[in-house]
DNA sequence: CACTTATAGTTGTAATTGCAACCATTTATC
DNA sequence: GATAAATGGTTGCAATTACAACTATAAGTG
């Protein structure tokens, strides 16, 4: 049956962070913080809101995530001179560094991941995969918003 | 880039994970419990060993969210009377009323999240998401087990 | 303009998560 | 069959994760 599909999707989601987080203690990286990182060093000057709805993570999550990065130094964080709301988020050096060890890793999962698959299954999946995040992210936004989902 | 396939894997379990945590509050369940009750009904007599490695999940995580479940009287565990090392589990009578609800949410979500996808495309979806989750999960166990992976 | 509502960020608290280190069995090896 | 290695399960810790409840700023509305 179909239900299938995202009991995949969450096992190679599990697996993979799982992945992560035991390779990344070799760079003092701890749980879940390669994720910033990334999208920080790809989105220079995102903001925790925006970070948070990237990643469907909570906002609190985001927050402590990110405070504990400048703490080690590996993100900077400014004020929005537009808006004093905001506070606008950048990749330090060192955390320039390490996303070079991430990008590898990603890259290296990738391979793996999709071994076996060709060219045309791998671009069809991208499609479609693109499009199940835009579905589900609409109504994670929704839920967390409080809105009540019937089924 | 290919990355955009596991980037969006994640996206889609997180948001369905946090979803899904968020609508089972209504049903008494915390971070995670769903997961369990559904393997353990689908796989009576599981062992906590085995349910690990279906879901990606340490072992000791497991070992806390069943015995948080063994206390709330979801689950139930047996001693395995041929492998004493061995405690087998299965869901109660009131867990079993949970699953149901579990499974019309995972229909519901799995709805939403293959809308305007056709018949062939979620067949084939089907099939890749099972091969990548082979690759995956093999990687997996290998990293749990301390291997180190070269990039 | 007043003032209400919404938004971005932050802390209090309580729970899950997972590595390390351990016990109890079982399995492998001599 | 004795001893070593492996396996399944369990706790001590230390960290992330996220809901509530809050502050401060911005945007919408009469």
């Amino acid at each position: 049956m179909d239900y299938e599909i995202l009991r995949n999707v969450g096992t190679i989601a599990r697996a993979l962070d799982s992945i992560s987080n035991i390779e990344f203690k070799d760079i003092a990286l701890e749980k879940g913080q390669y994720l910033y990182i990334s999208r920080i060093f790809e989105n220079p000057g995102i903001t925790q809101k925006q970070l948070s709805n990237l990643l469907c993570v909570d906002k609190t999550t985001t927050n402590r995530a990110i405070s504990r990065l400048i703490e080690k130094k590996l993100v900077i964080k400014r004020d929005d001179e537009n808006n004093k709301k905001n506070k606008l988020l950048w990749v330090s050096e060192e955390g320039s560094r390490l996303y070079d060890i991430l990008h590898r890793e990603s890259d290296y999962s990738t391979q793996v991941a999709l071994e076996g698959l060709n060219q045309d299954e791998i671009i069809k999946m991208t499609r479609l995969l693109a499009k199940m995040t835009k579905n589900v992210v609409n109504d994670w936004s929704e839920v967390k918003k409080g809105h009540k989902r019937i089924y």
